[in-house]
DNA sequence: ATATTTATGAGAGTAGACTCCTATTTGAGA
DNA sequence: TCTCAAATAGGAGTCTACTCTCATAAATAT
């Protein structure tokens, strides 16, 4: 990696860390795209230039790693088997650091109204990605009202766990999301 | 009702509906509230003194009526079970015009990520009653983890065939609905 | 009919996201 | 060290949601 590579990743993630921090403090909306360019220290005009809206500074990441995972589950398993254990093997890959980082972002995300509305377009792309890895594992079509159900149900069950998980980060959300999961698995 | 109050709601029932026609026609994103205006033959200042802004053109909700009839549920039922009992007596309650109406706005609102984002405030307290509602009627209490993980389910499922239903408006949603749910039961 | 209250039109003005251009700096390669 | 390509700063400019003001017109009350 390249002096230049080395730097451009340092800048885009130093503008991205200060975006969510300012967001986290005065809120999305309240924040100018000015404001991040001063605390980064770089020109506005670099801000558009590595993000190129200003919602794309809160883009999450770790969705590939996930998506890895879920397709490399074993082919034996039902899809809510399967993200369980693509969800465990996630959580054993990532450093105890990487873990807090993200767990981090997604409370910020989850608790600023304004940062989920405006990370919505990539969750819905996301699961739509997860119904589609999901169905090919099971060898039927996307469409399938079976895939869209289960589905649906996995991705809510998750996401009443992480709501709650966001208030009170004492809980031990990935047991959580487990065992509740655990409960749908009468559905594979 | 005053004749000023006729033709106040006259005026804004019109933008909207311009409002809403213009969307669909050309995207959320691509008409502007100039437009909106000139198509309602309005002032532009008038459009924003009935909608304190662009994406309040597009809101609604009917949340009361279904909490209503999820409250009044028969008791024996389960919390799934409880569901399909509140959305087919409000389905039923429904005219046909109104549900018509209320289908192509939700897939305005479903379709458009800026718009499902606006509404997510809605959405997220709505989420947080049904939670509450269910669990007064298990008798528990709504911090347990069983009544968030039926919720989450549930509203998983409802909205993963609301987005398909979104999509090909030629399915019998509130159908395909009650089989998802059905498959849910087993929860109970 | 007159006075008062309320809704509207028209337009000027602001703010902030985003684009485009140019001079300047900075890393890469010979 | 010298040269070339890439990246940045700085700033001017556009577009559109949204605000404010004021004069006019329409509805209501007296």
């Amino acid at each position: 990696m390249s002096l230049r590579e080395r730097k451009k990743a340092k800048t885009r993630a130093l503008i991205q860390r200060e975006a969510l921090r300012l967001f986290r403090e005065q809120g999305y909306e309240a924040t100018t795209v000015e404001q991040v360019a001063e605390a980064a220290e770089v020109a506005t005009s670099t801000v558009f230039r590595y993000f190129p809206a200003k919602e794309d500074l809160v883009l999450l990441d770790h969705a590939p790693r996930f998506l890895e995972a879920l397709e490399s589950a074993p082919a034996e398993l039902g899809p809510v088997a399967a993200v369980r254990h693509a969800l465990r093997e996630l959580a054993a890959s990532r450093t105890p650091q990487e873990l807090a980082e993200g767990l981090e972002r997604e409370r910020l995300m989850l608790t600023v109204p304004e940062l989920w509305a405006a990370s919505l377009k990539n969750v819905t792309s996301m699961i739509a990605t997860i119904r589609d890895t999901l169905a090919r594992r099971a060898g039927r079509d996307p469409a399938d009202p079976w895939v869209r159900d289960i589905t649906g149900a996995v991705v809510g069950v998750i996401f009443a766990v992480w709501l709650d998980w966001a208030k009170d980060p004492g809980m031990d959300g990935p047991a959580e999301i487990d065992r509740a999961l655990a409960a749908l698995e009468v559905l594979d």
